[in-house]
DNA sequence: GACCCTCCATACACTAATGCATTGATGAAG
DNA sequence: CTTCATCAATGCATTAGTGTATGGAGGGTC
């Protein structure tokens, strides 16, 4: 069954882990399962190692939920900062580039997706969490807020749209992030998502104005 | 601290408990937890008796959520069948009325929100729950279609804000269902929503054509 | 008052998972 | 070659939670 190989300090192979081999593997386990069924046992077997390993990179079970979420907001900071880099002088091109870019979270498995709904569900019961996810919410709206207002000139209604934009993704996550869910539903929510917000929008403003 | 005051069949006091009463005790173990953290235990804490208790009403954990899934789905069906015999001839009140319904479920703590969300995380891993909740979903669909199309007397697009509707919808739960979700908050994506994909529309249709 | 049905307590066995201490292997630096 | 930091294995103690068997207590019924 692919067992360690031998008895004891058995892993001269190169294959040897560092803490992100277990933030990896922390972050897959989450993704399908939620953090609830984070269990470093399961993390131990998945590596191929026993327990031992981990309690030498995290102190314990906690400090392990402590890092892997500074990561995943570390990323989401840099994330956020690379797209506002690739502004374009079009907000109607960036904003279905950020739609694509929102619904196809962590590729075709839409690992990142499922991850941030798990987040959310642990939000739901931890404050601190879900104080995180204030302000990562926060930050995405104004970048939504600001590419609608280049769009509609008007600051009511690209707050509304920018909220609605957002309501709407989110919610595309629900959908998108169970299981048997097709890539036409994808293509669906995104082009419903595009037609009525942000396209609809522009016959206000008809090029550049 | 307020134990069993005495040793063995003490529970004359007419507070004698019935699969009902766990079931409640269940949901809001659920509300509150999520199913992950669904307990025998904690349950029997909280209604203040022993586990042997338990185990006379259900065979064992799995089938508690069976049957309270089985009992979430009832009440949805009905509480569907209701929605739609109070159809009035005023599409347009029929949906804001819907919205209201929708954002303040489970009343000013919202249970049934955070319920349903618990319930979608185990969507995501059990495909039985994920069918249940495809079903549930497509009802409440038809039931927005149906109201769209009296107001757009087009199929495409009612279809589409039926969608862009229910997606919303489903963003807000997220939004309101952590913890410190102001009522300002839920009046605000209720009118957002109302304006942006309900109202707008009623242009098209003066009053009843 | 014998009988049964419903609900609950108790006790036990079992599993899963954590946390920690100790020991051991490995490779790099000196 | 020794030393040292890094990574991993093993074993043990502990906790939490489940499931089950058994034996009631209480009340209704005939």
């Amino acid at each position: 069954m692919g067992r360690p190989a031998a008895k004891h300090g058995k892993r001269s192979d190169a294959q040897r882990l560092g803490r992100d081999d277990w933030l990896d593997a922390a972050f897959d386990a989450v993704v399908d399962g939620g953090f609830d069924q984070l269990r470093v046992v399961a993390l131990a077997q998945t590596l191929g190692v026993t327990r031992g390993s981990f309690y030498w990179h995290f102190a314990d079970h906690a400090d392990l939920v402590k890092v892997l979420l500074a990561r995943w907001q570390q990323r989401e900071i840099a994330e956020d900062l690379r797209i506002q880099a690739e502004s374009s002088d079009d907000p109607q091109a960036d904003l279905l580039r950020l739609l694509d870019l929102a619904l196809a979270r962590g590729g075709a498995d839409l690992k990142d997706l499922r991850f941030e709904l798990a987040l959310r569900g642990l939000g739901r019961r931890d404050p601190c969490v879900a104080q995180m996810l204030v302000e990562v919410d926060a930050a995405r709206m104004a970048l939504f807020e600001a590419k609608f207002l280049r769009l509609t000139r008007d600051v009511k209604s690209a707050t509304d749209l920018a909220a609605l934009f957002y309501l709407a993704v989110t919610g595309g996550f629900q959908a998108l992030a169970r299981p048997n869910s097709s890539a036409r539903m994808a293509d669906y929510i995104r082009s419903v998502i595009a037609d009525h917000l942000i396209r609809r929008q522009a016959v206000a403003v008809p090029a550049q104005a």
